[in-house]
DNA sequence: CATGAATGAGTGTTCATTCAT
DNA sequence: TATGAATGAACACTCATTCAT
C-alpha cells in the first residue's frame, strides 16, 4: 500500500490481490470460528470491506470454502506424487510421505485442519469431489504401507487399513496443539512425527482378524 | 445405570426419561450437522417435540453441549482412574489404556467426536472448565509415558509432549472413519490400535531437539 | 371486528384467524406493488407483525403466492363445473357463463389481477401445475363456443381459439379499470360484458385462414 | 450484421448504434422476467457489457423502462391519428383501428406487454404522464364508439366506457398466447380480431342501468 | 467509452429464545 | 408439561448506483 509510485513492482507488492486477501481472511476465520458459526460478515470485516462487496470475489459461502479446498488438494496430491517419484525402498518412502506431509499440516495449520475438518459443509458435486479426492489419496497411502509388507519392512500382518488411518489422524491431530508462534521448530516436530510413524508401521505385529462367529459369539456375552 | 429398576415400570420401557432423550437426540443431531449447524428445532424434531417445550429440559442451546461433556468428561476420567489404579506395569498400563479409550471412541462415535470437535462453542467458565479437564487428562496420560521411560520400555529421548499427542490424535480420528454398522469388530480394532501405538511407544528413538540458534539460522537460509 | 364482546363466538368472529390474515394481506400487497416488487416485510406490516413471524404461516414468498392460486383455481374451477351441469342451450351457458366469472372478477379484484399476472413466478411443479390447470381451463371454455356452433348460434366458420383468448383477455382487464368503491354494480357490469361476449361470440362471421403459401407470399412483399 | 465494414453508412445498418441495443435489450429481459424481478445486470448481459457501463446510455432503471414507453406513446399516437383522418364511416374507423391495433400488438409482442403491465412502476411525473396518456387514449377510442351510435351502426344504450375497456382488454390480452414463432399470421389474427369487435359493437343492445336504491337494496339482501 | 471495484440499503429466510395459554 | 405464536437479531445474498481509473 506504501508504495503504489514505482509502478514496476505494482503488482508484485504494492498493489495488493484483493481475491487473495480474501481467501486469506476466510481461511482465519473459517479456522477460528468453524465454517459454520462464521459469518460472511465477519470475513468482509476482516478485509475491510462491506460483506456486500465480498461477493465480487466469491460466488457463495460454499464456494469460497471449496475454492479453499482446492487449492489444498493440489498441494497435497503435488505431496503424494513427488513421494511415489522418489527413488527409495517402501519405508524411506513412507518416512519422508510422513514428515513432509506433518510439515505442511504444521506450515498451514488453519488450512489443514479446515480441509479436514470442514468438508461436509461442501454439498452436490463439490461434497463428491472432495470426498472421491480423499478416498484416491488413502489408497495412495494404502500403497506404501504394502509396499513396506511386500519388502519385509513391516509385518505381513499388519492390517494396512487402520494403520493408514492411524497415521493420517495422528497428522490431522497436529493443529489442534500446534502454535506457530510458539518454542516448537516445524521441522523438528515433523522429524519426530515421522519416527513415530515409522517406528509404528515397523513394529506393530500382525493380529489375526476374529472369525464373524466368534465376534457374533462375544457380543451376545 | 444399574438400579434404575424401582421408579415404577420405568426402566422397563414405559414411561421413557424425557430429559436423557433429549440429551440423546442432540448427541446425534449436533454430530451429524455439527453443533453450529445443528438447530435446536432438529432437536426438537427427532424428540418429537416441539421446539419450545425443549426449553422445559435444557436451559439453552449451549447448556445442552455442556452437559453431553459432562457424561464424557465423568467417563473418560473414570477411565484414566481405572488405569492409575492398575497394578501392572507402565507399558501395559499404556496399552490397556489405548485399547480402552479406543474401545469407548468406538462405543461412543458420536459423543466422543462431539467432545473433540465443538468444544471451541463452548463460552466462559464452560469453556474454561473443558480446557482444564483437557489439561488434566493429557498431563495424566503424559505421565503413563514417562514411566515407561523411568522403566525403560521408551527411549529416554522419546519427546513425551509429542507422543501424547500424537496417541491422542490417532484415536480421536477413529470416529471420522469408523462405522458400527460395519465388518469392523470394535474390540479388534480397539486391540489393534493398542498394538500401534505400543510399538510406537517402544521403538521410537529420540532425537535431540535443535538449539534455538541452529533453528534460527535455519529459519532464515 | 365489531362483536369481539361475546366471548362465546370467539373462533367465529372475535378471534381471528391469523393464517387467513396473512393470506389477505398479502393478495392486497402482491396486487398493488406486484409480486416481485412486494416484499415479505411489507405483508409483515400490514398483519401487523415482524417478517420473521410470518414464517409460521408459510414456507416461502412463492408458497404464499401459490397457496392465494389454490384458493382461485378451486373457485374457478367450481363455477365452471357449475355451468357445465346447466340444463341450457350452449349460447345460455356461455352467457351465464361470461356473467358469473365477470362477476368473479369483480368481487375479487386483487386475487383475480394476480392470478392472471403473476404465475410466471411461480416455479418447478407449481408452475407446471398453474398451467395445466390454465390450459384445462381453456379446454372448457373453447368446449361451450364449439358447442354454440354445433347449435348454430355461432358461425361454424368462427375460431374458437381465439374467440375463447378474446373473451377471457376481455374479462381479465376488468380489474384494470374496475374500482369496487366506485359508482358501477357489479351485477350491472357482469350482465353488459356476458351481452357483449354473447355479441361476439354470436355475430361474429367466419373468415377464412389464409394458406401457408399466401402468407408466406404476403411476408415477402 | 454483414457489413459493419462501411462505417460511414452507420445508419444503414453498418455500426450499431449501442444505445439502441440497450432499448431492446431492455424491452426483451423486462418482458421475459417482468420489470421488478429483471435486473440490470440481466440487460447488461444481453448486451454485452459490464453493467457499470450501462450507465452511459441510461440514467436509471426507471428512466429504462420510460424510455420504452416513450416509444410506445409515440407509435400508438400516431395510429390514432391515422385514424381519425380517415374517410370513412364510424363503424369502419373502429374496424380498422381494432385491426391495425391488434396487429401493432402481434408485431411488437414484448414492448405492448410491458406497455400495458409494468406502468406501475413508474414514479412521480413520469407515471402522472403515462397514465394522462393511457386516459387520453381512452377518450379518442370512446370517441369512435361514440360516433357508431350517432351514425345508427352501434345501439344507443350501448355503454361505450364498458365497450371501450371490454376491447382494449381484449387485445391488450394477445401477448399472452400469441408467440411470432407460431403458426398464426399476425395479419391473419388482427382481421378476426377486428371481427369480433366490430360484431361485439355492433349487436349489444343496450340495457338499463339500475338506479342506485335498487343496486342498494339488492346488496342488502 | 468502458471497466470493475465498492457501496449501502434491502431481500427472503433462519433461529434461539420467551411466554401466555 | 406441552403448545405454538411471537420476537428480534442475525444470516447469506442481491442490486441499483457511483466513480476512479
Amino acid at each position: 500500500m506504501a508504495t503504489r509510485v514505482q509502478s514496476g513492482k505494482a503488482a508484485a507488492g504494492g498493489r495488493r490481490n484483493r481475491a487473495d486477501e480474501v481467501l486469506r481472511a476466510a481461511v482465519e476465520i473459517f479456522h477460528d470460528k468453524g465454517y459454520a458459526a462464521a459469518s460472511i460478515q465477519d470475513v468482509a470485516d476482516r478485509v475491510g470491506v462491506l460483506k456486500g462487496s465480498l461477493y465480487h470475489y466469491i460466488d457463495s459461502k460454499e464456494e469460497l470454502l471449496a475454492r479453499i479446498f482446492e487449492q489444498s488438494d493440489r498441494e497435497s496430491f503435488a505431496l503424494i506424487e513427488e513421494m511415489e517419484a522418489l527413488d527409495v525402498d517402501a519405508l524411506q518412502r513412507l518416512r519422508e510421505f510422513s514428515r513432509l506431509w506433518s510439515l505442511w499440516y504444521l506450515r498451514n495449520v488453519e488450512r489443514a485442519s479446515l480441509y479436514f475438518n470442514e468438508w461436509k459443509h461442501l454439498t452436490g458435486d463439490r461434497l463428491a469431489g472432495v470426498t472421491a479426492q480423499r478416498h484416491e489419496y488413502e489408497k495412495r497411502i494404502a500403497k506404501m504401507i504394502d509396499d513396506c509388507k511386500r519388502e519385509g519392512t513391516a509385518d505381513k500382518g499388519l492390517d494396512t487399513r487402520y494403520a493408514c488411518f492411524f497415521l493420517l489422524s495422528a497428522i490431522n491431530g497436529l493443529p489442534v496443539w500446534y502454535r506457530p508462534r510458539g518454542a516448537d521448530p516445524a521441522e523438528h516436530i515433523a522429524n519426530v512425527y515421522a519416527d513415530m510413524i515409522v517406528a509404528m508401521v515397523q513394529h506393530t505385529k500382525g493380529r489375526k482378524r476374529p472369525s464373524k462367529a466368534k465376534a457374533r459369539a462375544r457380543k451376545k456375552s
